[in-house]
DNA sequence: CTGTTAGCGCTTTCAA
DNA sequence: TTGAAAGCGCTAACAG
């Protein structure tokens, strides 16, 4: 018996097909079985650690898998299970960027965590473009798609669900049927936040922020007007016209060169933390004599400019985490019932926004 | 005809089973066939536009399944085809710190580039922790695994190349069965940023570099000594003891308090461009007159710091775009013999390295 | 305790 | 021009 004869409709190679010096084909678990001169199931038990056989048996099986390299063909064992253990990830945001969103740090560390997350659990997380429909990916095999901050007028959302999918989002989605949510608390953030930027003596926080309608920036600048309400402060809200470092520095420039000076400034966009610091001196400010800076950023440049940026932190890793968690018990139970989960940002304060003389 | 027999042995729920308001099962090709009144063969050519339907027919079959929002079974093709279109990612550097590279903005654009290619390409990428060995994704029906710059004594690319899946990486795999490259021309980048940094009067040229066996990191250190002894200089040479921002902030500060101090600065390692302007202030340089930069970053910021920074692209867009171009063409010729492609860098001059008195 | 068998959903011969 | 049937590699039900 020379070779396992493989008939049947089956893309086969012709005589006349160049065949380039193709790999031999991949040990199946027949082949395990016929060589440990053991069948199929039995194998199979050993191998998955499943039905009751003789320590003996299992060792033998076990060793000539080994030996001959056999690695289960997953194709297979999905179509058998009905799973495929496959999540989507999409960020809404930068719809206009497809692939951009990892630049930001917010972002490349919720993908990453996200991954990492995903695959201590059993499932390979697939990255897909930001902004796309499902034309391009509809085949894949996707368990449930995430759909990180959707944008308003983002109809991912409602085509992933339209089409059986689950989704995995922000508070946006709340309540709808298969899907599911983790957010940040953005009200509690920018509370927090302000309040410090008040204990240590501002009176005129200026607010910079993306032209977004992303649930995490409206909620910031809610959260922002009514606190100016609260504590009876002229909001001072400068919209960056798109992302990335050019339109924020510009919105910074902006919020910089107000009629009445701000003495305090919060950047809830992706810019980076140095360059917030040169803005400020670029036009006069002493950090933090004349002006308090906190930026919402994951950027580690921010522990080592002069002086330190003091953060918020959004949390990515805990995020991810709390998400997957939340997302792969919603699969394992085939629950469709919605359901989501809050988690805490951080505020680091460094230099920027300590005031000597103050607590 | 109420509804399809599910019969086999399929895991199936039992009536005690509280069975939680689980989604209908999905829609089959046969549900579609049924409905539309024609055979599986049939709807299944229609959709593929394969064979030979009247198109009054493949009208009909493609308008059902539509209507019933059919989505094929993408386990069952792959099982069909013997092809997963899956392509694993993993990045070698950073093997410490699993999920970190993201945060690195040339590893965040060669990741969503490559991913974008892959899926342009009808693959999708699926991430892995750096470092991670087999173990934990071995299960995942690849199609190959690009391997992103590995460190010298990385055991993946053996591993990977042992298990018979096709391995995707940089030039250090050249000549293996199985294993295909794109690299970027360190030596030619080199030399043309020292020459560039020579004919602006600089004499005096330190780097700064990581201490890693990357082979782009070797390349570069091989080729600055070279170009060192060919014109005479002593090599001056800072290796930051690990990556980020901190330890690669401490290189830059040695290499600018070094007993002769030197007139131009290369910096290879993933360092916030302003960060490396300050640290040139700090220590009382003046930028670009005392002092010349390039960082080797793919960093916006750089363009946007005053004065602005000379920068060096790796171009992870184009070095993704050839790979994916490359790995495909393997694939999909069932290809073993090794195959790779060299993509140049660009290097892009700012007001950090351009005397004003110079061209 | 082990082996035979059916069938997951799809595509592709091959026959009608 | 359309349909019936086989089989991709695997796991689980059921016999032996």
């Amino acid at each position: 018996m020379t070779d396992a004869p493989r008939h049947g409709g089956h893309p086969s190679r012709t005589a006349s097909d160049p065949a380039p010096r193709t790999a031999p084909p991949r040990v199946r678990l027949v082949d395990v079985a016929r060589e440990a001169g053991l069948s199929k199931t039995t194998v199979s038990a050993a191998l998955n650690g499943t039905g009751r056989l003789s320590p003996a048996v299992r060792e033998k099986a076990r060793d000539t898998a080994r030996r001959m390299g056999y690695r289960p063909n997953a194709a297979a064992r999905q179509l058998r299970a009905g799973r495929a253990r496959l999540i989507g990830y999409v960020v809404g945001e930068f719809a206009g960027r497809p692939w951009t969103y990892l630049e930001s740090p917010y972002f490349a560390q919720l993908t990453s965590a996200t991954a990492a997350a995903a695959l201590r659990h059993g499932y390979a997380l697939v990255m897909l473009p930001a902004g796309s429909l499902q034309g391009e990916w509809a085949d894949l095999p996707f368990e449930a798609v995430i759909v990180a901050d959707p944008v308003a007028d983002d109809g991912v959302v409602e085509d992933l669900l339209a089409a059986r999918i689950p989704v995995f989002s922000d508070a946006s989605v709340e309540g709808r049927a298969g899907a599911h949510w983790v957010d940040v608390d953005a009200g509690a953030a920018v509370r927090e936040t302000l309040d410090h930027l008040r204990d240590q003596g501002a009176r005129r926080t200026a607010l910079v922020l993306p032209d977004s309608t992303t649930r995490f920036h409206r909620g910031v600048l809610t959260a922002y007007h009514a606190w100016c309400a609260a504590h009876g402060d002229t909001p001072r809200v400068t919209l960056a016209a798109d992302i990335g470092n050019g339109p924020v520095v510009e919105a910074v420039d902006g919020a910089l060169t107000a009629a009445e000076r701000p003495d305090a400034l919060f950047v809830v966009a992706e810019l980076s933390p140095p360059l917030v610091l040169e803005a400020a001196r670029r036009h006069g400010y002493d950090v933090p004599g004349d002006l308090l800076v906190v930026c919402a950023s994951e950027e580690t440049t921010a522990a080592y400019t002069d002086p330190p940026v003091s953060t918020l932190s959004l949390r990515p890793g805990e995020v991810a985490e709390a998400g997957i968690e939340l997302l792969v018990a919603a699969l394992e139970n085939g629950d469709d019932e919605p359901s989501g989960v809050l988690v805490p940002t951080r505020l680091m304060v460094r230099g920027s926004s300590r005031r000597a003389d103050r607590g």
